[in-house]
RNA sequence: GCUCCGUUCGUCUAGUGGCCUAGGACACCAGCCUCUCACGUUGGGAACACGGGUUCGAGUCCCGUACGGAGCGCCA
């Protein structure tokens, strides 16, 4: 291990390490993203290793969830992702190594007397350090059968010094800092025994995670200098919080990735807005991979933390949408039906043919969308069932005047010679003049009647997808309606 | 409570002692464009938490206060 590591002394390094007890949310997300930005910057590897070692709080589905997550976002890791809890047996016997060199001891303190001493603290209002009475005791004072833990034993002098890009140099008095267990009486090993000894087998450089783990970095620290192992450079970024600045909730967008993909984001807007979320290359807001990737660096990240706005990822994922191509769109389209209210049926118009006429109206369509969501319900007359239904501005433009413009318009566009939009322009444009009519006054009525909306794509555009025959039929269906209630 | 961290427009941020009468982006408002909406475009309002220092000069350095956050498990 330390040979391979060796020669690759310069490489950097880096792993995402999430815990799977549920999916791959947002902070998640930009913590691997960090991550992998990093690794690419500087030509090295991006791990993933997922922290399984509490067996109650895991869950395969979950796993799943995470490695979907992260390649839909674009992040690929190198190699296998690695198991914790596989490696348990590795961290027991480490444990056992600081046991034998002196760096940790047994420790047979109770739950009862380690509440006891909770409560004794509570009550003189006095922080809580667990000091062991086992650190010092001769090993022949220890109770033969009776379970233990092993504990580090921690400098009591001095202070512990974690230097980080983000934080810079943040000192812990190691008089506040008590003997963490690092094997339980179980043998099982702690969250912060196994991830020293993981980011050490692995090779990790470079550990870039959220500040909630900033004094787990200083008990790491210990670790590392107990076993005499190299500490990795730190990085530890600051949280995301919700629009309320308090903690990221269900509510705001603690959602898992694959719910921004189900509402309609793209990955790259995801990421663009991710990216920009604490870390800054100065006035710049849109950035290609390649740009993230050629000027992402630790020391430019903020301190503070930033709260999550979804106005702003809607109007990124605008311009991701408007510069991505239109055959994307329409898998991206395909990829979020199945998870809106009628999407089988929409599918299925699709593959019946449809996806010719989304795909046409696709230029009009994703100019005015801010989520695949957007773009599906701004197509939805297309498979709309005559006698369409009309919405209340919809109503009020098909008066009796306007739908008697109608009625004289029918007969020039039947006798069309040419369907395309720049044709249909130019007739209902004569038209119009024709009958001194403004072009908004034949204009909103024939949306209105071929969309059910006041809003819509150009609707020439509309008219010329439709096809001849629907768009005759659903001014056909006005005049109908209007003759029924005159 | 203790330890650590933070605080520039509503939000994300630029800013590393003079280039700042504080810049950009999103959002908001108004105009233009226009068949609607959107896009685009032009313009507008909008911030250095507060109080002391240091300095010729402070958003930038120091101290304090207030507010916010994170961590204080035989969880990860």
């Amino acid at each position: 291990m330390s040979k391979s590591q060796d020669a690759s002394a310069h490489q950097v390094v880096v792993r995402f390490a999430p815990s799977p007890t549920g999916f791959l949310h947002i902070g998640g997300a930009r913590t691997a993203l960090f991550n992998w930005l990093y690794a690419r910057r500087h030509g090295g590897r991006f791990l993933l290793r997922i922290e399984d070692t509490d067996r109650e709080r895991n869950s395969p589905e979950a796993v799943a969830a995470i490695l979907d997550g992260l390649t839909w976002l674009g992040l690929e890791w190198d190699g296998e992702a690695v198991s914790q809890f596989a490696r348990a047996p590795r961290h027991r016997a480490v444990a056992e190594a600081m046991l034998a060199s002196g760096h940790a001891y047994r420790c047979y303190l109770t739950q009862d007397e380690l509440a006891a001493m909770r409560e004794a603290a509570e009550r003189d209002k006095r922080p809580l350090t667990i000091r062991s009475p086992w650190r010092e005791r001769d090993a022949a004072d220890a109770p033969a059968g009776k379970p233990f833990a092993i504990r580090l034993k921690a400098p009591r002098e001095g202070e512990t010094v974690v230097v980080d890009h983000v934080q810079g140099r943040v000192t812990f008095p190691n008089k506040d800092l008590d003997d963490l267990i690092i094997l339980r009486s179980d043998g099982n090993p702690t969250y912060n025994l196994a991830v020293v000894v993981d980011d050490h087998d692995m090779g990790i450089t470079h550990v870039i995670r959220g500040v909630d783990h900033l004094t787990n970095a200083a008990r790491q620290t210990q670790i590392y200098e107990a076993m005499g192992w190299t500490v990795p450079q730190w990085a530890h970024v600051p949280l995301i919080h919700g629009p309320d600045g308090a903690k990221l909730s269900k509510r705001h967008g603690a959602l898992g990735v694959e719910a921004y993909r189900e509402m309609g984001y793209l990955p790259a807007a995801l990421r663009n807005y991710l990216v920009r979320l604490g870390w800054s290359h100065g006035d710049d807001e849109i950035f290609s991979t390649d740009q993230m990737t050629a000027w992402f660096d630790t020391a430019d990240i903020g301190k503070s933390a930033a709260r999550f706005d979804f106005a702003k990822l809607e109007a990124l994922n605008g311009h991701y949408i408007r510069n991505e191509p239109d055959d994307r769109l329409l898998a991206a389209v395909a990829d979020v039906l199945p998870h809106i209210a009628g999407g089988t049926a929409i599918a299925a118009w699709l593959d019946g043919g449809g996806g010719a006429k989304l795909a046409a109206l696709m230029p009009a369509l994703k100019e005015r969308a801010k989520t695949v969501r957007d773009i599906i319900s701004g197509a939805a007359f297309l498979w709309a069932d005559r006698p369409l239904a009309l919405d209340d501005k919809a109503m009020k433009l098909l008066d009796a005047e306007a739908s008697a413009v109608l009625g004289t318009l029918t007969s020039p566009l039947g006798a069309a010679p040419e369907w395309t939009a720049h044709a249909l322009e130019a007739l209902v444009r004569a038209f119009a003049e024709e009958h001194a009519l403004k072009l908004g006054k034949v204009a909103q009525p024939l949306r209105a009647a071929l969309t059910g909306s006041s809003v819509s794509p150009p609707v020439f555009d509309v008219m010329a997808v439709l096809g001849k025959a629907e768009t005759l039929a659903r001014l056909n269906d006005v005049q109908q309606n209007s003759a029924a209630n005159s």
